[in-house]
DNA sequence: TTTGACTATAAGTATATACATATTAATCTG
DNA sequence: CAGATTAATATGTATATACTTATAGTCAAA
């Protein structure tokens, strides 16, 4: 079983790639171990490593230790998605950029946000709508609530000058976010802000960020009509 | 300057993340080259080149040959999100999975699919249209546009038994794809095939998959009321 | 001033070796 | 036989070393 010379880890890769596609490596099968392959490769157990490590990150295969390698019964491919920061998002369009603060407020959140911030009941948050505009019209509105005992600082920031996003994304480090895209009919409300029509499709995307076991932020971006996110893997 | 010892690429790569962090290193500036971190940490240069490489591929960190290694400036964070292949994602939360092929027919397509699709004028394609429903009630429907010439086999598959994504996933190989996400409103359309409200704010996604400079199939899947699509950093 | 060749540099990678760690499988107890 | 102990094993990682490759920067020729 002496393969042929495979001296860089993208080949191997691409030889297990091209394996597990003409079905010789079937989907739920171990595959020979490193040491195995790496012979077999004519190549050292290391490239091997990197080589399935990297198909392992995308979802291609399941590794273990002691266990072994086997192809993912159910490769669930993985995009990665860039989260948009709105204004880079739309200068980067070539449009011009700007923000209005339409609500700005501390008050006690109702019970369904002090849920998601998982923060004490009486405790106040910093209530934030704005609008984020392209060439002058209207493209995402957000409404945000901050946790003010995670976010020091924020009190003497001008948030009509700097986003909150913004001010965010540069002062304050974060470990981990999740994120939900969802579609909703715009109301009266949206309809108004947004400049739209009542009834139309609008997407959404709603985000929690979070640093040292304590939610920094929690805000709902609801975009124009006409919106797309886009990805490639 | 011996910063203490770090001996593995997980404690370097905290480290350089405290760095950022604290702004000891700011966006956009370079940070010291792999041999002198190295020689820092009193650890081999292998062992920063994984903790760095990992930061680059999450977007932290900018790196090139000869340049080095500098903080990036406007740190897009990057979410992995898993494709849902609609019957998993059913089966996943308990629910039973079902579909019928509502449109299963060879023709022409229209011109902008035509474009999308990147075939010549008068080729026909397979057009699909297959609903998925979870415990009886309406899910997800797709409209599938699919290359015959790049899928061979597809003529004498009954996709009644198997829907078209599990057997394009099953025996085509593919090598990347795109990705768009957006929302729509219900029409008529959608509306009776989702048994849904006309007017309603709809979850779409579109996707086209290729391999060998070949596309092989496009799909929009609309989503019924309420779907939301969910992913964590 | 531009173009092009050259060079020094930093990341990228391959390899042998050694040890760490998780986890399965086998074995030994009570 | 159940439960604890131990051995075996595949991946995970660290290290020194050596070589490769892309490219920023420099300097000279056009």
């Amino acid at each position: 079983m002496s393969g042929g010379d495979f001296n860089s880890w993208q080949s191997v890769q691409a030889e297990v790639l091209r394996r597990i596609n003409a079905r010789e490596w079937k989907p739920g099968e171990f595959i020979p171990n490193e040491a195995e392959l790496a012979l077999e490769f004519n190549c050292a157990r290391a490239t091997v490593n990197r080589a399935l490590r990297a198909l392992a990150e995308t979802g291609l295969l399941d590794r273990r230790r002691k266990a072994g390698t086997r192809v993912a019964l159910h490769p669930v491919r993985k995009a990665t998605l860039a989260i948009p920061v709105i204004r880079y998002e739309i200068e980067g369009k070539g449009q011009s950029y700007r923000h209005t603060v339409l609500v700005e407020e501390r008050l006690v959140p109702p019970s369904g946000i002090r849920a998601r911030m998982r923060t004490n009941p009486g405790v106040k948050l910093l209530h934030l709508v704005t609008l984020h505009l392209a060439d002058g019209k209207p493209y995402v509105f957000g409404d945000r609530w901050i946790n003010p005992d995670a976010v020091p600082g924020i009190e003497s920031a001008d948030l009509s000058v700097q986003s909150a996003n913004e001010w965010l994304v540069a002062n304050i480090p974060f470990e981990g976010g999740d994120f939900s895209f969802s579609a909703m009919t715009a109301g009266k409300r949206e309809a108004e802000i947004l400049a739209c029509k009542e009834g139309e499709g609008l997407f959404v995307i709603e985000r929690s960020t979070w640093a040292k076991d304590q939610i920094i932020t929690s805000v709902r971006l609801t975009f124009a009509p006409g919106y797309r996110m886009h990805t490639e893997i």
